[in-house]
DNA sequence: CTTGACCTTCCCATCATGGTAAGGTTGAAG
DNA sequence: CTTCAACCTTACCATGATGGGAAGGTCAAG
């Protein structure tokens, strides 16, 4: 269900240059980007992107500009990132009196969250592995999953939604 | 926010035993199980659960049969497992006639799913800690981060949304 | 003008969970 | 029996990022 850049039905010959001075559809900001037309517009309406240029029936047009900052959010979301924190590095990237340290402190904060949700799942993987070992596999109905899963307090248990309490 | 079992403003003096003929009502259910009555809610109207015995004006009583089963529910989510697959592992339970295989079998699915996750998250790990060491952190605007972010093709594209072909 | 690919907005779905609102029930105490 | 707090009910909306689809307008080529 990946559609083909290449593979198009119109005989478009080459992908336009300076063709039309109004700049490129979002289909074709889309192809060039690898971001859907649909999260195109998406971001525009979070505000992450500004508003594009359209023409007269309301059509969006990009330059150049708008295209390296679709391409920024695509980079950014391969590492990642949340939208909300993509548009604070989007603001930083746009100023030129940034500094590097606010946009470290966001890479951290974002190495942080991904240290926190790996020990999760390897926490999860661990105890699954350990009962998939344990389980025989074959046509009895004894299951050491199961039973494990129906104890009252198991190794799985506890450390979930419990903080060092506030008071 | 979280609701102290204990520390209840009613002077109930213990959990009852047979105090009720009809069972638990569904807060104690979720004190007793750690879900929320509103997941329990939910579970059920998913189909997780049998609907729950109701009194004259509507109110659900649970056993001590549907408190295992709540309490399995929540085992099975400590896992990672899905509410899909959840449910198929209720029903396995509920089977007496069950073979471990078919638990075993959603077991590894469910593994190879965390390996999936974490290989990915690992991935954005390992750019984004490159990155990280990369970059001064000063009140200075060059940012390797926001360069490579703003780069068309690097070291973070790619591999994503490529499977192995059907063909 | 027709046609087909494209664009527009709007609504709904996912997945698991939480919040809130508006209203009815329960059970103990007065 | 009334009161009152704590409990229950359903229903709707929100998250975060993405996709699907409908209904309708636009553009470029023939």
């Amino acid at each position: 269900m990946i559609n083909n850049p290449q593979r198009l039905p119109w005989p478009k010959t080459q992908e336009p240059e300076e063709r039309r001075h109004k700049g490129m559809t979002i289909g074709e900001v889309a192809r060039s980007s690898g971001v859907t037309a649909k999260m195109v517009r998406h971001y525009e309406a979070l505000g992450l992107l500004p508003a594009a240029q359209r023409s007269a029936a309301g059509y969006r047009y990009y330059d150049e500009t708008a295209l390296h900052e679709i391409r920024f959010i695509r980079q950014a979301r391969t590492l990642g990132f949340g939208l909300p924190q993509i548009a604070e590095l989007l603001i930083l990237w746009r100023d030129p009196g940034r500094a590097s340290q606010e946009v470290k402190a966001l890479a951290e904060a974002q190495l942080q969250a991904l240290e926190q949700k790996i020990g999760e799942l390897q926490q999860m993987q661990q105890s699954l592995r350990r009962l998939v070992s344990q389980c025989h596999g074959d046509d009895q109905p004894d299951c050491p999953i199961l039973d494990e899963l129906a104890t009252e307090k198991s190794d799985l248990d506890g450390k979930k939604g419990c903080h060092d309490g506030g008071g």
